[in-house]
DNA sequence: AAAATGATCCTT
DNA sequence: AGGATCATTTTC
């Protein structure tokens, strides 16, 4: 079954502009929950609706990789103008997909962790290394930062890459989630962060199915 | 040059 | 609850 680009399950898709990724942080990641992300790779397309995000608000911030304002090698995308993929690697082996925010200067991301399959879920599932499709499996595909980046194809390539073009980017298919369905929580696995670790700045779908951790 | 540290995931 | 596994950062 074929797709036009732009068009999603037969319903029409806007890219993401610019402007939305340069607003507050905590209203991008509360935004971009019900978005699709796509990939347009070598070797297919897969799209996900997010369903969890976390804000990381730069400096002040001591969760954040660019706390007091370090500039890294690693972290030196996070200091370039919002819409560009901050894409970094974990414990060795996993990838982590952030979204870069605010105008230039201004070091601040929101991470990705948990998407909907929607398209491509058999590339998805072999990136996986899975075998087989079922609904439980269905629902482990993507609900974590490193799982999405796997089933996703996301990895180092893709740091920088700008989410204004057409190979990774994030697009509006007139879904909405309600204010009624948005969860607040502290963020995961910051415990190091001191007070900024019951900070509410990650937002989930409620009761989705699809997150990485029940809410 | 060496040691420490993870914005994770999987298995027990 | 613990181990895998290694790039990046921090410390000597």
């Amino acid at each position: 079954m074929s797709q036009r680009p732009g068009s999603v399950q037969g319903l029409r898709s806007a890219k993401l502009p610019r402007e939305f990724y340069l607003q507050d942080t905590l209203a991008v990641a509360r935004h971009l929950l019900g978005k699709l992300l796509v990939h347009d790779a070598q070797e297919g397309r897969t799209i996900g609706r997010i369903v969890e995000t976390e804000a990381y608000q730069g400096p002040g911030d001591k969760a954040a990789h660019s706390y007091n304002n370090l500039c890294s090698k690693r972290t030196e995308i996070m200091y370039g103008p919002g819409g560009h993929a901050y894409v970094f690697q974990v414990y060795g082996m996993h990838h982590c997909f952030n979204v870069v925010t605010r105008p230039a200067g201004s070091p601040q991301v929101v991470l990705i962790r948990a998407l909907e399959p929607m398209d491509g879920l058999g590339l998805m599932a072999r990136r996986r290394g899975l075998k087989e499709l079922t609904p439980s499996i269905e629902r482990n595909l993507a609900n974590g930062p490193g799982k999405l980046c796997q089933a996703m194809g996301i990895n180092r390539e893709l740091n920088g890459e700008d989410l204004c073009a057409d190979r990774l980017y994030l697009a509006d298919d007139g879904a909405a989630i309600a204010e009624t369905d948005v969860c607040q929580t502290p963020r995961i696995n910051i415990d190091y962060a001191g007070e900024a670790k019951d900070y509410l700045w990650r937002f989930l779908v409620f009761d989705n199915p699809y997150v990485s951790r029940p809410s």
